[in-house]
DNA sequence: TATTGTTATACTCTATAACTATA
DNA sequence: TATAGTTATAGAGTATAACAATA
């Protein structure tokens, strides 16, 4: 089950032992390396007072629009109450606003408020420092492997 | 230090050249992807008995030896504090054992157990399999980023 | 006095279960 | 009955502060 499409293309003429890619001890160390790193993110945020969450769909909305909260929390892969509890805290300080949906009672339209951009763009540097200046600390092999594998960890944290 | 390479961005004319350094909208996706994928495999091993972190330790101490606590928290960049409860729950599963080192009083000394080492010979199959199952979803050259860019995640995770 | 580790405590994030309102 | 969202509640994970023991 881990093999499957994942199987080597392996282009060597004896390959006797064709190895997935990546290898069960690569993958190892990416689990390791996302979890650490989340949680260096996390702390490093705290310096303000919204959570990597709240900022994550903050900045989500504002780039792809309006959204319900079912939306949102399947994007963000949160549970719908969880949702509920991060809209709030972005309504209170007015980044975002709630408005029913007009042709059907039971959904809600969240979206953004001129506040809530002005707070995204000002963050985004802020919040992306840390790490901007993490990873300038690597050398330029490792720099480049982040960059090219970026679309593929947005891709591989937006599965289903 | 940020020296303003992993945050100069002047948009080029000819932006289909990928660029050797990350910039400011690759490292934001980045840390979203992280977020979200670090939530998703926090989950994803509740189904047995020990947190994500507590593997991480776990795998550690098999992987690299035994270990005083101080050093397992820098790891991991836990504090001390949360590293004790850690070490608290795998020692109580006989996971691994607390050791007062001879020289130093104050020191203490983790080291693992055969249960523990059967425990992560089992374990890190199933833990992977979780996230080696979503990345064979991911086409080739997917995978063959994510794998290219292990080690460099690895580096990010560790530095201090 | 500085260092290592622990205990006590509290907070943040997220989940599950139960409820409301609309379809 | 099914769906969208919310309220209420609980639990996991981690942190800070205060303390003990040793150096």
């Amino acid at each position: 089950m881990v093999t499957g499409t994942a199987l080597g293309s392996a282009p060597s003429p004896d390959a006797a032992v064709a190895r997935p890619i990546p290898d069960a001890e690569t993958i190892a160390a990416l689990r390791g390396a996302v979890l650490v790193l989340a949680r260096r993110l996390r702390r490093q945020q705290a310096d303000d007072d919204l959570s990597a969450t709240e900022v994550a769909v903050l900045g989500r909305i504002y780039r792809d629009g309006p959204a319900t909260p079912g939306t949102l929390a399947r994007a963000e892969h949160v549970q719908p109450p969880s949702m509920t509890r991060i809209i709030e805290r972005l309504e209170q300080r007015g980044y975002l606003r709630r408005d029913p949906d007009p042709s059907d009672g039971r959904q809600v339209l969240v979206s953004g408020t001129e506040r809530g951009e002005k707070f995204v763009e000002d963050s985004r540097a802020m919040r992306t420092r840390w790490l901007a200046t993490q990873i300038d600390k690597l050398d330029e092999a490792d720099r480049e492997a982040l960059a090219a594998a970026a679309p593929a960890l947005v891709r591989l944290a937006d599965l289903a």
